[in-house]
DNA sequence: AACTTGCTTGATAGCTGCTATCAAGTTGTA
DNA sequence: TACAACTTGATAGCAGCTATCAAGCAAGTT
């Protein structure tokens, strides 16, 4: 069993935020010691990592209690909850290509300031200078 | 030049938020037409570009103000804008590591329920079983 | 000329998902 | 007995949109 401060730790989640997904219903068999403090089970923590999992590829607050209510309902909504799986990973992956199209640009504004640092080139980006961004 | 809508388009920004960014003053040199619309030009989708970089990987208005500002002033800030760069650059590809991360759960989890559908199996996520989940 | 459609503007209100602050309670050590 | 370190729930505040609104302009239709 670990305490929520212990949780926050191992997943790198707030104690706040634990608490407030806690509230949300997404620990849906968190029980609790005799001083009414949760005691986090090794099952626990798998629920704090599909949540954390979920979040951190954008779902919102309301669909992951969606999929927390139906992992609870049990076998009938297997199907739906594969979905759910499938078309959240889909968006995972187009939010891979995004970030490396976003790191494509950072590479070449990377270059580019390399490239004026070395050379002491003027700052096309000083707007004084009249010759505004071309990229 | 292109409209506000035309921009939302190319670049995949609502207008609310292109208008909420040209307020923050993320777009310094944007013009208006006779009717007080806005025209963004070329340099103008570049400034798009950067703060839609910047914020996608999760930089705060604050600091791209900031960034915004630092191109203004010109050359003396070449350097200190380079780390903004860098240290940006730094935050996506830890990003890209924890989608990586992310993404491996959610194939554990997409191969899960695939064998429990095409086997039958029941549902150890259903609580009832007494067996819940163990990753 | 009047009307409609489609675009724009700025102001403002509302929303989501935290994040920070608080008082109050329990436990262990000195 | 005090204190430090942890916990609780309630509440307030915040960032960054997002939605709604009235108002204005331009071009086309009747």
């Amino acid at each position: 069993m670990y305490t929520i401060k212990e949780v926050s730790e191992i997943m790198e989640v707030s104690e706040h935020t634990l608490r407030f997904w806690a509230k949300s219903g997404f620990f849906p068999f968190i029980t609790r010691d005799k001083n009414n403090n949760r005691q986090f089970s090794e099952d626990d923590l798998g629920w704090v990592r599909i949540v954390k999992c979920l979040r951190s590829v954008g779902t919102d607050n309301k669909s992951i209690k969606k999929y927390v209510d139906l992992c609870i309902v049990g076998d009938s909504t297997i199907k739906e909850r594969y979905d759910i799986i499938r078309s959240t990973k889909e968006k995972a992956l187009q939010q891979m290509q995004e970030l490396k199209t976003q790191l494509e640009l950072l590479d070449y504004k990377e270059k580019f300031y390399e490239n004026l640092i070395e050379n002491n080139l003027e700052d096309i980006w000083n707007p004084m200078n009249n010759k505004m961004q071309k990229v």
